[in-house]
DNA sequence: AGTTGTATGTTGGTATACCATCAGTCCATA
DNA sequence: TATGGACTGATGGTATACCAACATACAACT
């Protein structure tokens, strides 16, 4: 049985090789399968891939854009390093735009978005018992992606997956961190309170409260590692 | 006569084609030079740029990825367009990472930052009396740079720059009209006192009342246009 | 006249070729 | 032995070649 949708529109992605390989080094570099500071040699990701250089090239120049590498001329692109510094400032920025999304989707907030909301977060908790990384790791971006598109800030929300791009390896261990098992749920679970409430100023609150947690996380796991 | 630095290092920067290339076409986007909607055909700029389309091309990605480009598989790269929904969307980002950046630059200006802020603000004044656009926008570029890394914020200053390429259309003309002549350094010049006066929350409050404005200027361009 | 098939040119997507630069190595010479 | 220079390999920067997809125009057929 062939499912007929009610449009007959033809839309694949065409899916450029420039588009997939830039989602495969982009998932390489936040994975940490690349290191920061390491050597991105471009015949070799060529042979990587399978890909040419042209493609290559372009999918690093994008990356580069978006700070996840660093291209000093004559040397070649280097996996972007993260020092505390940057994290830092990186989870302020989020701080600020995140507070701010929570709390104009706290404002708008319709049963629909409500049940999104609640959704994500089910899925979340599912994720966690099970462990399962990614399933947290997207079900985290669904939440925040609802927050940020319902309040039609498409823009902010852009920004902020590039932020978290660049920190994404935080990420990672920050959700792989135990203490964080019980406070990291247990904190979106009140922005969602929150804005199923419609209390902007609460949803505001919450969002600062977990990100002040995740930002004290990430310095301590940082440190430690060197 | 040959000055000769006190280190004998040689660090020109090789300034790549690409570099270059990257400027060439921000430039040309930002002034107004390529309308937003308009097609950028590879072939032609590479003509009118002396480069092959390689250059041109990786230049676009850079663009791209900057959000003043937006490319559609097999249809190639387009001007982005701005309407008033994103503009808004950015004058309310830049309102929260400058109000941060302002606030925090009061709580750690020293002597050196508040010489640095008066000179900008005096170099635009100059500008705006000589009606030198060219010269107004390096001037308030300098006097933003100014706060935000004095307060230690690159990255945000980085978003910052970023968002603004994307407004540049917007900016410029908010800053050819006539009756923000007088408000617009008149809330540069409020902005610098407080900071002057080591008063976070009267930076912040300034560079809200700032963008509030330029905003609604901004708003009020944008649908006399349409 | 309307419709459909086809030829053609434009454009972006991809691959490859060539060159300059840099670092390392090894040999010749003082 | 130490120094300098030539050679070589690796790498990034740049240019070009080829192909597929799409748009347009025109011709042919009903």
């Amino acid at each position: 049985m062939n499912d007929t949708p009610d449009d007959l529109r033809i839309d694949q992605p065409p899916a450029t090789l420039r588009a997939m390989t830039v989602e495969r080094l982009r998932g390489a570099i936040i994975s940490g399968r690349f290191r920061g500071g390491e050597r991105l040699v471009e015949r070799t990701l060529c042979d990587q891939l399978g890909v040419s250089r042209s493609v290559v090239r372009e999918a690093i120049r994008f990356l580069e854009a978006e700070g996840l590498v660093e291209t000093q001329a004559r040397s070649g692109p280097v996996v972007a390093k993260l020092d505390w510094a940057r994290a830092h400032q990186i989870y302020e920025i989020r701080r600020l735009l995140e507070a701010e999304a929570a709390s104009a989707c706290a404002r708008v907030a319709d049963a629909r978005i409500k049940e999104d909301l609640r959704q994500a977060l089910a899925d979340l908790e599912v994720a966690f018992e099970e462990a399962t990384p990614i399933r947290v790791y997207e079900a985290t971006t669904r939440f925040y992606e609802t927050i940020f598109l319902s309040a039609g800030q498409d823009i902010s929300w852009e920004v902020v997956q590039r932020l978290n791009s660049r920190i994404s390896r935080l990420r990672a261990l920050t959700l792989a961190t135990k203490d964080r098992h019980t406070s990291g749920p247990a904190h979106m679970a009140s922005i969602c309170q929150a804005i199923c409430e419609n209390d902007p100023a609460a949803a505001a609150l919450a969002v600062r409260e977990h990100l002040t947690e995740a930002s004290e996380i990430a310095r301590r796991l940082l440190e430690a590692e060197e």
